[in-house]
DNA sequence: CGTACGTTTGACTCTGTTCAATTGCCGTGG
DNA sequence: CCACGGCAATTGAACAGAGTCAAACGTACG
């Protein structure tokens, strides 16, 4: 569980968060947000390779990425591990808890991170007065289980170099939305960890990674990742 | 679009449903299912084939399976068809279209069904009068997102016999949870279906298939499996 | 400055795919 | 009622893509 890290000096709240149409308060009007910003008043800071929260724990909150990278992962028996998702600025984490009302995964940050709260019960009690903010909660629901298709998609039946393309696209389309460059980026995340998001390993998304470098669609150093070539990376998924 | 067929001659209401506990009602108080009732009174029956929704439509309600079963699936642009899912009596079809109000994939019915109809703009404002419903709209909602990522795990690093059994526990389970055998049953879906779900070619599917009848674990006579050794079916998985 | 970790690359192996042939099952129509 | 046609399933053989193992390099962090 975060740790009570006392954050209240800088000016965090809804109401002035540049994320704000990308998180919860998207759609709400300015009495709402302010109800809203009573429900999220407290924030966190979570180191780089701390967790947000941890399988078979409690469930209490929601927590909303204010800044920074989360990965999220599922663990077999066999200890066999599985990146289910990687979080970023204004996207909302802890929703598969919601079931068991216990975390079914780890969610550890990737790079130093804060993260507002949002406590579970007091969100639906609100969203009971607030229909906007209940339907976008639903909305944001929705959304996750689509975007968990589109995975299945990646996972059920694209090769190795499609999957690495859709999801540089989709991160490329993420920075973007957030106000980055949506051709030059810093991957927050090991080849592993891609890896294991895209059901390949770490060798594999290594030469998938060369064969783009070597066809000039992308560069690779490192960490760091240009898209020269938009339209040819589109082209790599869905044309085998 | 389903047709306007008339059941109501039926006893068709949630408060009589052998169902109520696996569907929406579950943990409503009489006077709730009733106005429930009220809200899930269109019922409609799909025959074998037959959509129930297809993707690209516009998005009104969710559909509670009353009896039969569905698949649902999306379409890359090249003609790659991933199943996304299974769905049988008491399950909730259309979650994933709550996001953008247009369906994002197709719904067929796999043998004659009959699903429920729920308004899906009348059950957020009737959840706002009855917060155990919202509550419980959320935990189903939530338990898709848990199942997705079970079956990103199962795609991302299960071999194809893994797969399979995982496939056969998890259909076992929810058999037997609706009072039908739990070791005894027939498969609705054609093994190209199954591969589709489970990442594999239908070739592969029959290879595991037979390869599990010879450890004598299942025995197979086309659609129909029996599970004769469950523990070592679920040794299957989780043990590479 | 040195160590540990992450990354790249090569060679070989193996699992699952592809292609093809055969069988079995079911519904339709003669 | 039986024959036919079509679809689903099984099985084999050859092939390809990703996994495994191993070595070497670069980078980042203490």
């Amino acid at each position: 569980m975060p740790k009570n890290n006392d954050m209240s000096s800088v000016n965090t709240n809804c109401a002035s968060c540049s994320f704000r149409e990308l998180c919860l308060p998207l759609g709400l009007n300015e009495r709402e947000v302010e109800m809203l910003d009573d429900l999220v008043s407290h924030k966190c800071k979570i180191q780089r390779g701390e967790f947000l929260h941890r399988a078979g724990l409690n469930f209490q909150s929601l927590y909303a990425v204010r800044r920074g990278f989360f990965k999220t992962y599922i663990l077999e028996k066999d200890g066999r591990q599985q990146v289910t998702g990687f979080f970023m600025t204004g996207e909302l984490l802890g929703l598969d808890a919601i079931s068991t009302e216990i975390h079914t995964c780890d969610a550890v940050a990737l790079e130093d991170s804060e993260v507002c709260e949002v406590p579970f019960a007091r969100l639906e009690e609100m969203s009971r007065n607030i229909p906007t903010l209940m339907h976008h909660f639903h909305k944001i629901m929705s959304r996750e289980i689509v975007k968990d298709h589109g995975v299945m998609m990646l996972l059920g039946s694209m090769k190795a170099e499609e999957r690495l393309a859709t999801f540089l696209i989709n991160l490329s389309r993420r920075f973007f939305k957030r106000g980055y460059s949506s051709s030059d980026f810093v991957l927050r995340m090991t080849r592993e960890e891609i890896g294991s998001y895209l059901g390949l390993k770490l060798e594999t998304v290594s030469r998938a990674f060369s064969r783009l470098q070597d066809e000039d669609i992308i560069s690779v150093d490192n960490k760091h990742i240009n898209i020269h070539d938009m339209d040819r990376l589109r082209n790599k998924v869905g044309n085998s």
